[in-house]
DNA sequence: AAAGGCTTTCAAAGCGCTTTGAATGGCATT
DNA sequence: AATGCCATTCAAAGCGCTTTGAAAGCCTTT
């Protein structure tokens, strides 16, 4: 059943049908129930490849996956923010495409997807610092929203990012309330922009209270669950092993616990642990009280906010960019208490 | 740039212009090539909504997300299953695309894919027991493959799954091998298909040994890891405690782990631990010991060779349906050990 | 009775591609 | 010189929709 078929049917013109169902004013009240009553009937529904190729728009968002980040979808954040793009995309009928793309081809890769019309608007996962994929979709005009910033980035863009520089400030001066000053971060990739600013966040903190930064208490990586058990093993085994530990995700300060406990010491007694939590679906911080005490963003929010930004600018892009700077609260759980006296 | 203009500066038809392009043997060599020079020079690659409109392929692979759900989304293991997807469809030029579905609304949702021309085919995960999505899949005639199989569905599909049953009996056996009488199942959800399938084999093993099953050690519901602990801890406190726990997932297991911890018990002494690994990229079992005694098999992997039959499915949609049955093997960690003497 | 203004409907063009069926020209064959 | 056959190329139709510009019909106004 396609238009033709419909109009012939029904005998009027597809100009009418089509303006009838799409609610245009031109039609009859009448006319306009006859035909919504026949397109009901047969079941009717417009061919989006046709419909696509006669408006210029696809009524999709693309999100691209580059081979090499390629375990950002593996990665359980991806996850929970793309479900709460979904979400959104779900309720204005949007549809949700992932474009693969093989390394250093990005750029290209974005040009088609200009030129090929596949999507309306992309939104960018994981920003690195001075990162090239800003440029080119100013430059080619379309639209795009960022989870996250770019540090060096020259141009104005939309961007939606948590404060990541404030919260591990915050978590970093708690644990220096607490006394504890062999403080080790387990960050994210150093490429990453987000990493760089949790970074300087403690960073800040330590010199604020004159503590000089120890280059064996900051590792970066991907954040899996091995890693974060990797690097403490690691850590506990020095001659002066950290009191503290600020891990950057939830799955990797889950590996960061196993390896506390291996050790034969008690989180939250020996150690202390703040990590961040985005709110995983999977994997909350706890029930009533937190596993951890964490710096807490809720990453499927943050897709929620991202994918509305992204239909407002489809819907008009000459609108100015946004931002929005998500604050992450600090919720105490058990995972932190008094350093331990020295002897 | 389009093919109109790109012919124009060629001098050419647009027939020839896209014969050459897209491989036609009727095309002179020389003249060939210059097309495909202009092509790059010019940036040019053929509009997709055009060429889908045109030859009625959309090169797009649908997966449906019920609201309901939703979660799938963010389940970490849909993650992995879903990369291993993609990286098929990026090979072969195929895009992703997910599609919301409001609930109960799949037969329409179906229908619309269809007709809409959306996608060429769909991957059906998370069936249940007698899932009514593969015969109104059937009977619309897209094509379609199935992650794990519906008991009960009528018709003749092509589906990938893990052999569950035979995999948790045998999880169980070795339970039994090593004297623990006291099994608890912490199962997935158990409308699920592979959730049922789990449990026969575990009750199955169970009723060999001529051991009676326990309500109370039977526990299912969505794999997370607040339900580990939840349901651990829960039945660690009961007058007769499980000695040993079959848990579903990794993010399950950990919940377990941390229960189990909490209770002051030690692991695979106290109490021992089985669980299924889907091999997670973020969540692996350990990198060289296992963490925890488990059956093992890829989820990604899964993934990928859905991916290669549903293409195969589309390319010739009257191939008759394949079935492939995957072997987890079973893995032995540092999770599980003779139980405990009585006394 | 003619003119003008609404409301409602329609025919046809256009979106950018693929593909059918026909045309062209060169060459070998009769 | 006429015929037939390839190898190339082309014009035009078609995919299923939206949208422009025109037409039809009816009512009101002069």
């Amino acid at each position: 059943m396609n238009l033709k078929e419909l109009s012939e049917i029904l005998g009027l013109s597809q100009t009418t049908v089509s303006r009838a169902l799409n609610g245009y004013p031109e039609v009859n009240a009448e006319t306009r129930e006859r035909v919504e009553a026949a397109a009901r009937k047969h079941n009717y529904s417009p061919n989006r490849r046709a419909t696509s190729l006669a408006t210029g728009r696809s009524m999709t968002i693309g999100h691209v996956i580059p081979a090499s980040t390629q375990h950002e979808m593996v990665n359980p954040i991806f996850g929970d923010f793309v479900a709460g793009a979904a979400g959104v995309y779900g309720e204005e009928g949007y549809d949700m495409l992932f474009s693969h793309v093989t390394d250093g081809d990005e750029e290209r890769a974005y040009t088609d997807l200009k030129r090929k019309g596949t999507v309306d608007g992309v939104i960018v996962q994981g920003p690195k610092v001075n990162d090239a994929r800003i440029e080119v979709l100013t430059r080619l005009g379309l639209p795009f929203v960022v989870h996250g910033r770019s540090s060096g980035a020259g141009q104005d863009y939309s961007w939606v990012d948590v404060n990541n520089r404030r919260s591990f400030k915050r978590a970093t001066e708690f644990l220096l309330d607490l006394g504890h000053r062999r403080i080790a971060l387990i960050n994210g990739l150093e490429d990453m922009d987000f990493a760089q600013r949790r970074r300087a966040g403690y960073l800040e903190a330590l010199a604020e209270r004159d503590v000089t930064p120890d280059p064996a208490l900051m590792r970066s990586a991907e954040m899996t669950e091995v890693y974060g058990h990797h690097e403490t093993r690691d850590m506990l085994a020095l001659s002066d092993p950290p009191t503290a530990i600020l891990a950057a995700s939830m799955i990797s300060a889950i590996g960061v616990r196993r390896a506390i406990e291996e050790a034969g010491l008690t989180i939250g007694k020996d150690v202390s642990v703040i990590t961040h939590d985005d709110e995983l679906s999977y994997l909350r911080n706890g029930q009533d009280v937190p596993i951890f005490t964490a710096t807490r963003s809720s990453v499927h929010q943050a897709g929620r906010v991202l994918a509305e930004m992204l239909l407002r600018r489809i819907e008009d892009p000459s609108v100015v960019p946004e931002q929005i700077l998500l604050e992450a609260e600090l919720v105490v759980g058990r995972s932190t208490g008094p350093a331990p006296t020295g002897d």
